[in-house]
DNA sequence: GTAGGGTTAG
């Protein structure tokens, strides 16, 4: 009965997807419990036992808030004592019907409870996101004596979220060994997933492997692993091997592989995974719908994600967010704006905190700083809701800084109710390097290395205000500090989709088949380019070498490696596309304006921040980011 | 009667 109404539910969602329409209606009928509780009164104890469960249970799938008080308001009326078994019921009726309270009451006025009734409870608060008290919850049924069984298991370890949850649920995997359920696939999957969210892949991956039998949630939670931790192609890698053993996929396996081919902005990868699931059985669940709208985005190309989300039935808070970051991280400000007004028309949904960081950032990526700054204001005085956070603080020291206002900015930041952290410096830093403001840089930049000693893009940065400055003494004796402070930096790595395949290249880079003809092919541009105006920005280096060096290291940049591979192996029609993983460097974004220039060719370029979209020698990023 | 995997931002 419940299958058939299920496939009844899906094949209507997958009609009204196919035609566009937006409205879909599931009929509940209404229960009618007049006649059912006044029969009770008169009936005997086992047949009330029976009617309050069929009556229970059918509040409990209609979701029935109303109904199941009224059975309840019965239960107590009459003075009936329900069983263990029917408060159980109680309480997940109650969860069901997002009323936890009144789910926590019931249990508090159990005399006796048992390991389901615990359970129940510590699921009530997991689903709704109370994670501390389920495993609060999860240690008072330990102290209780109740022995936890593998319901108990996999529903606890999906609270251990935070750095308080990540140590538990380790000594609560040492539990589930001592009580044998770590074969159990349920209690498997929520262990590698803990694991996963932690960072901690390499135990994920032996909880995945140690399983005797794996499912569609087991595989889907290691591959969505992979992807959350950035660990893109190794998903993909994971996704197919799997799928070559037989692995079944759902739309939740789909949406991590959208995911990891996000990561990847892989567009030819990802229209194929979207033909596939269009093509196959596979329900479009919003979710599912808003990994497709971000991974277009993130592929390049937010003409198929306003496709998508226009044509979505349902939409939630991440399905806008989703397309206002897509618009922002493109510098498309004015789409920005009159989504976000269009948003605030419909009122379906209530925008959040993410929604106000996307209009903000999407106002100074795409130039619009002073509707960006009073839109801060009208934040501030309460018009969207949303407290200010300190992202939205960063932003606005980032319109101030577009606009060329740092003195603004600093005063800004001193009068913040937040401690500034290494962001904000940071994008103040950019602001000086930017408007030449060497005074201000160099305080910024100094609290900037303060916070965030080791990593190599701050000294990078406040190395190229320097030198724009020529105070090749403080070029010096930052390279110096940055040696002492044995600063690691974070790979470099560009790469591009060719049919389907993705090339990667790290920073003078000898591994690739064609590696030759690049080298040749960035050597020419390089010479061509400097006919015509270029500069290699030696700033850009912080190494102790001598100039010639210093353009040798230049001309080995990740992204002009995979540049120049662009435009020697991609045909002069389309544009030439890069996935850069850390922001781009000055120079390298200087000589993707050159080739756009020199080649009439369009250069895409996606860094850790934003889209740079480079034509006839411009950036749509106004040479800011 | 109680259970696991999923989307935006940083």
């Amino acid at each position: 009965m419940f299958l058939t109404r299920r496939k009844h539910v899906l094949h209507s969602i997958h009609q009204s997807f196919y035609s566009n329409s937006r409205t879909l209606t599931i009929s509940t009928t209404h229960i009618h419990l007049q006649q059912p509780l006044l029969q009770m009164t008169l009936t005997g104890f086992n047949m009330k036992f029976q009617n309050y469960n069929e009556l229970l249970n059918e509040c409990v799938h209609k979701k029935a808030f109303r109904e199941g008080q009224r059975v309840h308001a019965h239960m107590i009326k009459t003075r009936y004592l329900p069983s263990v078994f029917l408060r159980t019921r109680l309480i997940v009726l109650y969860t069901k019907c997002d009323s936890l309270g009144d789910a926590r009451h019931v249990f508090d006025e159990m005399h006796e409870r048992n390991v389901v009734s615990w359970t129940a409870m510590i699921s009530a608060y997991s689903q709704r996101g109370y994670a501390s008290q389920a495993l609060n919850l999860f240690i008072q049924m330990l102290r209780s004596g109740t022995e936890p069984n593998e319901f108990t298991f996999a529903t606890v370890l999906t609270s251990c979220t935070s750095s308080l949850g990540f140590m538990l649920g380790r000594q609560i995997h040492s539990l589930i060994i001592k009580s044998n359920y770590e074969d159990h696939v349920f209690v498997g999957s929520s262990l590698l997933d803990m694991y996963a969210k932690d960072g901690k892949i390499h135990e994920a991956q032996t909880v995945f492997e140690c399983l005797p039998e794996r499912d569609v949630v087991s595989c889907t939670a290691i591959i969505s692993g992979y992807a959350q931790l950035g660990l893109d192609e190794e998903a993909l890698e994971l996704f197919r091997c799997l799928q070559g053993e037989g692995m079944q996929s759902n739309y939740v396996t789909y949406t991590g592989v959208i995911t990891a081919l996000s990561g990847l902005a892989a567009l030819d990868l990802g229209k194929q995974m979207h033909n596939h699931v269009l093509r196959s059985e596979i329900p479009s669940f919003v979710v599912l719908q808003n990994s497709l709208i971000d991974m277009y985005s993130k592929c390049g190309n937010l003409t198929y994600s306003r496709r998508i989300f226009d044509t979505m039935y349902e939409r939630t808070v991440i399905s806008w967010n989703a397309m206002l970051v897509g618009y922002s991280k493109h510098g498309e400000g004015r789409e920005v704006l009159e989504l976000f007004t269009l948003m605030r028309k419909e009122k379906k949904v209530k925008p959040d905190s993410v929604t106000i960081l996307a209009v903000l950032s999407g106002c100074s990526h795409g130039g619009l700083e002073d509707r960006g700054l009073n839109i801060f204001q009208e934040m501030t005085s309460g018009k969207f809701g949303v407290e200010p956070k300190m992202e939205h603080y960063g932003c606005v020291v980032d319109l101030l800084g577009r606009s060329g206002r740092v003195e603004e900015a600093l005063e800004f930041i001193k009068k913040m109710p937040f401690e500034p952290t290494a962001a904000i410096w940071g994008s103040l830093l950019g602001a000086c390097r930017v408007h030449s403001n060497v005074d201000i840089g160099e305080f910024a930049g100094h609290q900037l290395l303060e916070i965030e000693p080791g990593n190599a893009g701050n000294y990078v940065i406040l190395s190229n205000l320097y030198a724009l400055a020529g105070r090749w003494e403080d070029v010096r004796s930052l390279r110096d500090l940055m040696l002492k402070k044995t600063v690691t930096k974070e790979p470099g790595r560009s790469w591009i989709e060719l049919d389907q395949v993705l090339h990667t290249f790290h920073a003078s880079d000898r591994s690739h088949p064609r590696r030759e003809e690049i080298r040749v092919k960035v050597k020419e541009l390089s010479v061509g380019f400097k006919e015509v105006g270029y500069v290699p920005d030696l700033s850009c280096v912080l190494h102790d070498v001598d100039e010639e060096q210093k353009e040798k290291i230049l001309l080995g940049h990740s992204e002009k490696l995979a540049l120049s591979f662009g435009l020697i192996a991609t045909p002069e029609s389309v544009p030439i596309r890069v996935i850069k993983n850390l922001r781009i460097c000055v120079d390298c974004h200087n000589f993707a304006k050159y080739i756009s220039k020199v080649y009439g060719r369009e250069v895409s370029l996606r860094d850790k921040n934003r889209f740079h979209r480079i034509v006839g020698g411009k950036c749509s990023c106004g040479d800011y980011w």
